[in-house]
DNA sequence: TTGTGTAACTGAACAAAATTCAAATATTCG
DNA sequence: CGAATATTTGAATTTTGTTCAGTTACACAA
């Protein structure tokens, strides 16, 4: 009907959720004003950046999942920062690491399936001035994400 | 005093926070019921897993990372699902897939610093047993995680 | 050791938010 | 078309976070 759900996806992907003081405090036997004082001093010193949701990626249209290693050229164009942020605008993209050694960057991206990460992979990331090239290391079974465990424990 | 703090980041990690069902409703400009509505239903179908903090992880002492590309060994104890569940357990450990190709696994390893990293590599990933050998891509910058920005837009 | 300024903690009162519920509306499908 | 089901919504309720002022703990200089 009001096609909320994507929106909701979009918003929970980063933000919109804020800390259940209450359930903190009875968790760890504090009085809540002791917790709360606490959380925004967190948030204050800018140690806590956000609060967000964590999905099951499947079940958002979000199942396939690829780590992309990208070697960049030596010209003028190949500033790993500066590619790093322009790769890190999209949706699809996780998490950006600049690294040490034989790969300059590692991109997590994440699509709905092998194609439309190809179409990512050739319409985006390739795209991109300044890189070499890539080469793509396939997630069959996504155990553990973002701290959170996607699956029963085996 | 009481130290909270590493309590709240204990819990923040996987869970302890919950949707701003009415900031979703002024945002998207609908009644904060038809949010309501679709957010539990969401949960219900299980694709929110869980609401958590992502944290600046300098300021928490665990400015280091590392994604460990793991081989696993052709013997009776190398099963992937296995050795992948049993990394997942620790804190430590941001994401853990199994892959197509020439590594078995890739993890995420946050630590305080490169000598804490060299520890859990050598008393925790390497004495699992099945895996053939390790190697580890070091990250220098982290522009972006858990699809959360860490640094200004340059 | 004592005094002083600062940070951390806490309960009571208050404000803000989520949740429930019942009714209306829309959608699906035989 | 018609009946069952799913979605939307406002008003009332409940739950929760937040403020504030007083207290306690801490750091550090005299």
């Amino acid at each position: 009907m009001k096609d909320i759900r994507p929106k909701l996806i979009r918003l929970f992907k980063e933000d919109y959720c804020t800390p259940q003081i209450g359930r903190i405090a009875r968790e760890i036997d504090e009085p809540s004003t002791t917790i709360h004082y606490n959380v925004k001093k967190l948030e204050s010193e800018g140690a806590i950046k956000t609060y967000k949701a964590v999905f099951d990626y499947k079940k958002i249209g979000e199942g396939f999942c690829s780590y992309v290693l990208v070697a960049l050229s030596s010209n003028d164009y190949s500033d790993p920062e500066r590619i790093a942020n322009n790769l890190a605008r999209h949706g699809e993209v996780e998490s950006v690491d600049i690294l040490a050694g034989d790969w300059e960057l590692i991109i997590k991206v994440r699509a709905r399936d092998q194609d439309e990460f190809y179409q990512f992979l050739k319409n985006v990331i390739s795209k991109e001035k300044g890189i070499e090239n890539t080469n793509s290391l396939i997630s069959l079974n996504q155990v553990k994400t973002e701290f959170v465990r996607l699956q029963s424990i085996g």
